[in-house]
DNA sequence: CCTATTTTACATCATTTGTTGCAAAATACG
DNA sequence: CGTATTTTGCAACAAATGATGTAAAATAGG
């Protein structure tokens, strides 16, 4: 009986994951949501709530991507695969417009937002208990000691890598982060 | 002939540091500007011009702030110098309304303006070039090998750690990052 | 075909916020 | 004491922008 929605619901998020990843929160205006999605205003405050909602959204999309790749490489959970991870995010993209030049949506946010909503720093968390979870259990795989503070020092260097290819807007800004964490990585094993 | 000032110029800016380094650049409002200097809009605008201008001295005078620091540590320059650095970025600080777990200035705004404004990205790059050159000169003095990069890494590690800071609200969370860059540089020496 | 229900498009509203105009106030010099 | 010049405070302005009201449009079921 309702009239059908002219868009593609799961479509629009990912258009509009990759406006908030390139733009952060504040600087991606309404406007520029309808330009990437096509649909008005109105129609997407109808399906999916107000700005902060829709950011919501964007991060749970956001964090299934990232756990997709998770998965992937992560599968055996191994130190390797840690490596592997930090090698890759320092790999130079030829396109200047790659998305992944502009570092991590997460780690952007903790910068704009802060404190500032506590739904989106739960959101923060959650993304970084991922994380924190596959390098615990690469740490376990391999049977370093202290786990634990393994997984929490590569989430930290990961962080802080991320926060370089932000500043310099170039996936090669991380490389001798990058760099030295393959080799401490390493020398944890055997 | 003129009438005299009300306030201290240096004394305001001071003030108007800790305004931007604790909510950043656009989360200060002239509001907060006139609350925490005690004077109104048309005077700041009056002494220091519009909201551009008043940042881009703020950071000139965290700059300065950051090479009182630095001359000091790094006197004479030495690779002992810059552990001392992460260690001391790490310490817990008993303050909770301390404003150096706020982070970095100079980091938080990377993030938050990005390559928007072209003046304030020549601010942050002089600021990193000090710190760059700091850790050359620590380098070169302890006769590690290719110093270039070495510096190049522990101002990414810096950068990172101070990410952390930010991202957790707290010193405290740098400490890992922290003892592994003291770790690191040990391991350069003889 | 008619109707109920949702979507859509357009416009408008309300709020925030950086900026500026204007007149009064204050001081140093002649 | 008078005046020139700057500062100051109040107010209003202008722009950006997220949100919303309203009516037309579209579709499925009766």
């Amino acid at each position: 009986m309702p009239r059908p929605r002219k868009f593609d619901e799961t479509e629009a998020l990912q258009k509009m994951v990759m406006v908030f990843w390139r733009n952060g929160f504040d600087a991606t205006t309404t406007r520029m949501l309808e330009e990437a999605t096509g649909i008005g205003v109105r129609g997407i405050a109808n399906a999916f709530g107000d700005k902060e909602e829709i950011f919501l959204k964007v991060l749970a999309v956001y964090t299934e991507m990232a756990r997709g790749v998770i998965n992937q490489v992560f599968d055996p959970p191994r130190l390797e695969a840690a490596q592997m991870m930090f090698q890759g995010l320092a790999q130079a993209t030829d396109d200047p417009e790659d998305v992944t030049n502009c570092g991590c949506l997460m780690v952007n946010t903790v910068f704009e937002l802060g404190r500032a909503s506590p739904k989106v720093r739960e959101a923060v968390e959650d993304y970084r208990a991922m994380w924190r979870e596959a390098f615990h259990a690469a740490s376990v795989a391999d049977g370093v000691s202290d786990p634990d503070s393994r997984a929490e020092f590569l989430l930290g260097l990961l962080w802080g890598a991320l926060s370089q290819v932000r500043l310099m807007g170039s996936t090669t800004a991380a490389a001798p982060m990058a760099k030295v964490a393959v080799e401490t990585i390493e020398s944890w094993k055997s």
